[in-house]
DNA sequence: AGGGCTAGTCGTACAGTGTACGACAAGGAA
DNA sequence: TTCCTTGTCGTACACTGTACGACTAGCCCT
């Protein structure tokens, strides 16, 4: 399962974003010397360097030299720490993306890149399911206001420029994901991609009925050979993000203000 | 974390996938009448019914009337048991996807929706990290199949043709993953989406500095506003797929063999 | 200076998890 | 009948997040 977020009460979490409420140290306070930040931080870096699986309370605490209850008084629960990381690591887009462009395309490819780049340097970001109710800290607002900043001025409506951004959000998080679950991957097994794709070709090809799959036995073995994988995570990106700007590019300069408001029906994402 | 696929070696699962050595029970085996296929088929209904979290192997034991232990006669571990489930729902692609346009964006389209609608019903099929080294059941080739056919004729070649439907396919299931954490979300907290926003929208309101973020400022509210939440996944699938399929259309249309391989750098994904 | 209260610390406990190990028993083969 | 194969499953281990309550160090007030 994936690590879930934005439990316990919105407003208790808000304050503890945005550090409303840094409560001095008394009593026994000052004796480890601890903070939220201190937290969040050995925390963020736990993640960083042994995955987010090796993030439990009582590791991290060990990691503090304090006892795993004491990280209560300082954080709620996990869910609120893992808001935490995650507004803290976003904050820090701005060292990896800088606005230059005036071309918007090149805006937006490079917000892409700074997005991956992320990724790559925080795994586990993608790992906790933050997508609806996002953590609204100042880190996941930077995020979103350099986002934002790179798709202004294409003459794309409020909605547009929203929708677009989490286009490129999604599109990024998605191809990433591949890169970490190989990675992962590689290091539970020991074998790495190629290796395993070479164990696995072979005895596909015998065990499976060519009539009953001819695209993909037409298909497969080429894109598989091209790949040296089942799936190449920089490919797909490198791929797809050269489509997704082309189709932007449509919206932006064939139609310069359709509202897609108009052309969606009413409610009920889900049944 | 995310449950992990495609760990244990390559050979075993794939015969396990392809049932090649369905062991006749004998001895003390037919007492509890159990097959691979048996167990496989509990596990779905239950991830169905009461999620992926749900799914342990005691607790899959007991809905099968047998003892815990007594499950790993049939699967050699909890990974492997993943990777039949996802096969196996996988295999039902066909009954969602009827590949009746002969124009290729409608087929595209309807590949799209298809998918969508299959993590609708098993939105455990996004909490197992199955992107690198899937497994390559009949399941998964099977809808592996039906997507090359409906970018086949396309005039785009081998790589191109697979490239293309992992795009539309990764793009399907990070717009669904949005929906499914909602969903989530919901479940553990008791509070819907709409009342979530409600709850967040003011308290941010005061909380943040509007010049330091002029760009959410303006476009924000709005955003939110038309979604009755920071984000609606119905909307996000809506809008991304039309400028996917806008984007594939360029590619198509306009350099019908563009090989990608050649605007590609070497190697190495990560680090 | 002395007492009381507050607030940070943390040991213990509970209900879970996947699965290694080894004891057991039932059926087929000799 | 005896033996051996093969499926069954109880127990155990090292984990998880966190509720509860006991303990105590330091500040404030008298």
């Amino acid at each position: 399962m994936a690590e879930i977020t934005g439990t316990g009460d919105p407003a208790r979490s808000l304050s503890l974003l945005w550090r409303l409420v840094e409560p001095a140290p008394r009593g026994r306070g000052a004796e480890a010397g601890l903070s939220v930040d201190r937290v969040v931080d050995a925390a963020v870096a736990l993640a960083d360097t042994e995955g987010l699986g090796a993030l439990s309370m009582r590791r991290l605490a060990t990691d503090l030299g304090v006892g795993a209850m004491t990280l209560y008084t300082y954080v709620p629960g996990k869910a609120e720490l893992l808001d935490l990381m995650v507004d803290s690591v976003l904050g820090e887009f701005p060292s990896l993306y800088s606005p230059a462009a005036d071309e918007w395309r090149a805006r937006l490819e490079a917000l892409a890149r700074a997005s991956w780049t992320q990724y790559e340097r925080h795994p586990w970001l993608l790992h906790v399911a933050a997508s609806g109710r996002p953590p609204l800290g100042p880190g996941v607002l930077t995020k979103y206001e350099l986002g934002l900043q790179a798709v202004d001025g294409t003459g794309l409506d409020e909605v547009a420029m929203d929708a677009v951004f989490t286009l490129i959000e999604g599109f990024v998080a998605g191809t990433a994901r591949g890169v970490v679950d190989q990675v992962a991957a590689e290091e539970a097994t020991g074998i790495t991609e190629t290796e395993w794709w070479e164990a696995t070709a072979p005895v596909l090809d015998r065990v499976y009925d060519p009539e009953r799959f001819p695209t993909v036995t037409r298909v497969g073995p080429v894109a598989g050979e091209a790949q040296q994988a089942a799936y190449d995570p920089r490919r797909a990106f490198e791929f797809g993000l050269a489509r997704l700007l082309d189709g932007i590019a449509v919206l932006i300069d064939d139609a310069p203000s359709t509202p897609i408001t108009e052309v969606l029906p009413e409610k009920s994402p889900w049944p």
